[in-house]
DNA sequence: TCCGGTATCGATAACGGTTGCGATACCGAT
DNA sequence: ATCGGTATCGCAACCGTTATCGATACCGGA
C-alpha cells in the first residue's frame, strides 16, 4: 500500500533513464546483461509491475484473445477453452473470457467491451450475432474466428462442425438399428442455436425414412442430470411404447440412463439412449452410453492457430473455414 | 477492416469537439441532449468502440475485477465465479478470469499480468501462495480477497470456509453412525491445499476417537467419475472389509456410487459413501450422495461484496474475515 | 593516432483518450 | 441595455509507457 512506483522511480533507483529500464524490463536489447540485472534486481525488490495500460496504449499492441462463450458452467466451453490455452501458451498471447449467456443482446456488448481493449484476436462461438455485433466483427482489426459451428454465414474465419449433420446422423444410426417409435428431449432455450440444428438434423434424417417423432419435450433452464432424469420418466410414463430417445446433451441422457436405472428399465433393451458432446462425465458410468464427439478440444486448438497464423501474415492469409467431422460413439445404449 | 477510427474522427464528423464527442458517449454532463444524440448516432453508424486503453490511462481506473481460480474445468470454480458475476453486474465493474492450474508459480505470474491491468480490484482463489505474490497482494492499490478458505494467514480480506472443520465434521458424523473401517481417496495434487486440509481435518476427526484410516489412496491428475470409479474398485479389493470410504470430491464419490452399482454392491449397508462440495451432478443419481456444501456461489456473492463495498468506502473500511458455516447432507450413503 | 563500426544509452514525441478549468452562449431579471 | 447565473463547449496538459532516432563510449585495425 506505499506510494505508486512508477517506471521512472525503477529508473532513477537505478540511475538510468527510463527508457533503459524499459527495455531491461522487457527484455529487449540494447542493454547490457549488468545493468539488466541491475535494473531487474531493483524492480523486483519493491515490487514493481509495469503499468500494462501505459505500455499497450504506447506500443500499440495488447498480448490478449477475447474468447466469448454462452456459459461456463455447462462443461462444453471449458475444454474449447483449455484447447485454446493450450495453443496459445507456446506464444505471447493470453486469452480473456467473456461470457454472453446464451444472449445476443449479452453477446453484443461483451463483445463490445472485449474490442474497446483491442485484443490481438476474437474468437467467438456460434455464427449467430446481432445486426451490430457482425458489423463489429467485420470492422475489428484483428483476426476473428467463429467457433463450434459451421451451419451458417461465418463473418471472418470459422472452426467446428456441422451440428446439422451430427443431428441427421445419429437419427440415421438409430433407424439403422430398428428403432422406429423415438423421443427427442431437447432445451427449450431459444438462443441456443447449435441444439436447435441438431434437433432440425435429427428430425430431416427421420423424416428421409419416413419416420417422425413419437414424442419430444422441451426443458427451460440449464441442462442437468437431474433434469434428463425427471424429463425422461415423465416422456417414458406419457409414451410407454418409446423405444429411443435422442437428448440434446450427454447430461441429459445420464439422467435418462440414471432414471432407467432407478426404474429397472434394461437399456437398450426396454429403451435406448443417445445423447450429444462426448463429455468426460459419460466416462464411468454403468453403460457407455452413445454420444457424438464435439471435438471440443480441437476446435479451440484450431480457433487459437488461426489466430496466431493470422497475425503473423498480417492477416493477408485468406479466411479459413474448417469443418471437423464428428465421430459417433454408439456405445452400450444403442 | 476499413481504417481505424478515432474519437477524432467522430467528433469531426459531428462538428463538435473531441471533448464534446467523448462526454456524450459516456453518457457524462454538460452535453445537450440533442447534440449527444447526434453525437451517438454517428457513432453507431460507424461502428465506432471508444479505445479504452486510452481511456483508461487517461482516466486511471479500470472497471475490472480480476478473478484468479486453479482451474475452469472443475465445476467448482465457475459457480464461484458466477456468484460474482451476479453481484457485480449491478455495478460497473466486469470480472475478468485468469486460470492458474493449482501451480503457485503460474498463480504468481497470472496475478502479476492481472495487476499489471490495475484493475479495481482482485479475487484469488486460496490462502497459499508464493513470497512474490503475497508481497503482490499488499503492495496492490486494490481491494484483494482471498476466498474459499480460512485456514490459515490472509493477506488482507477473505471469505470461504474451513476445509480443515469440513474434513472434521463428516468424520464425526461417519462415526457417530457406527462406521470404523474407514479409507480415504484424494487427490495427490500437491497443491490443492483445501483438499489436503480436509484429508487433515478428516483424520484429525477420527484420532479424536481414537480411529485410523484403514485405507488411502491418492491419485494424480484432474478429479473424474471414471477415475472415482477405478479408485474405489481398486480400494475394495484390497481392503474388502472397507465399511465406508471418504473423497475428496463428489465426482469421485459419484465414481465410487457407479462402481457399486456395477459391483451389485449395496450403499450404504455393504460400503457407505461420501463426498465433498455438493455439486450439481449429485442431483439425479439412484442415491443421493453424503456431501458437505462449499458455499461456492455465497463464497463469490461475499467476495464481490467485499470489492464493491471496498470501493465506495475508498478501503478505509477495515479487513472483513468472513468465515461461513458449510452444511453437511447426510444423504441416503451414510 | 585516427577512423569506422558496434554496443549501449537517453531525449523527445507519440499512443488515444480524459481531467480541469476557462471560454462562450443564452436566459431572465433588473 | 446590462448583469449575473447556468448550460454547453473547447483548449491544454497529462496519464505511464514505448518507438524512433540521435548521442556517446568503446573497440580493433590501419
Amino acid at each position: 500500500m506505499t506510494k505508486k512506483l512508477l517506471l521512472k522511480d525503477i529508473a532513477k533507483l537505478a540511475g538510468v533513464s527510463e527508457m533503459t529500464a524499459s527495455r531491461a524490463l522487457r527484455g529487449a536489447p540494447d542493454v547490457s546483461a549488468k545493468t539488466k540485472a541491475k535494473i531487474e534486481e531493483i524492480a523486483r525488490s519493491h515490487g514493481y509491475v509495469p503499468n500494462r495500460i501505459a505500455g499497450s496504449l504506447s506500443s500499440q499492441s495488447v498480448n490478449l484473445v477475447a474468447v466469448v462463450v454462452p456459459s461456463l458452467n455447462s462443461f462444453v466451453f471449458p475444454e474449447v477453452l483449455s484447447g485454446i490455452s493450450a495453443v496459445l501458451k507456446e506464444s505471447p498471447l493470453k486469452p480473456v473470457v467473456g461470457v454472453s449467456g446464451y444472449d445476443l443482446e449479452e453477446e453484443e456488448s461483451v463483445i463490445r467491451e472485449m474490442l474497446s481493449w483491442r485484443p490481438s484476436g476474437l474468437i467467438v462461438a456460434g455464427l449467430e450475432h446481432t445486426e451490430a455485433t457482425r458489423r463489429m466483427l467485420q470492422q475489428a482489426d484483428c483476426p476473428v474466428v467463429e467457433a463450434m459451428d459451421v451451419d451458417g454465414d461465418p463473418v471472418r474465419h470459422c472452426v467446428g462442425i456441422s451440428h446439422l449433420q451430427a443431428g441427421r446422423e445419429m437419427a440415421e444410426q438409430i433407424l439403422a438399428r430398428g428403432y422406429r417409435s423415438i423421443g427427442f428431449i431437447g432445451t427449450k432455450m431459444p438462443q441456443d442455436f447449435r441444439a436447435r440444428k441438431r434437433f432440425d438434423g435429427f428430425t430431416d434424417g427421420l423424416a428421409a425414412q419416413a419416420v417422425t417423432l413419437a414424442d419430444l419435450e422441451h426443458y427451460s433452464g440449464e441442462s442437468s442430470i437431474q433434469t434428463g432424469r425427471q424429463m425422461t420418466a415423465q416422456m417414458l410414463s406419457r409414451s410407454p411404447d418409446l423405444e429411443c430417445i435422442y437428448y440434446s446433451s450427454d447430461v441429459m441422457s445420464v439422467g435418462g440412463l440414471m432414471h432407467c436405472l432407478a426404474a429397472g428399465l434394461s437399456v437398450p433393451g426396454d429403451i435406448a439412449l443417445a445423447g450429444f458432446n462426448n463429455l468426460q462425465i459419460l466416462q464411468g458410468l454403468p453403460l457407455q452410453l452413445a454420444t457424438t464427439d464435439a471435438c471440443r478440444h480441437e476446435i479451440g486448438e484450431r480457433a487459437a492457430r488461426i489466430i496466431l497464423k493470422s497475425r503473423e501474415t498480417g492477416g493477408a492469409e485468406g479466411l479459413v473455414f474448417d469443418r471437423l467431422t464428428p465421430a459417433i460413439s454408439l456405445g452400450e445404449t444403442l
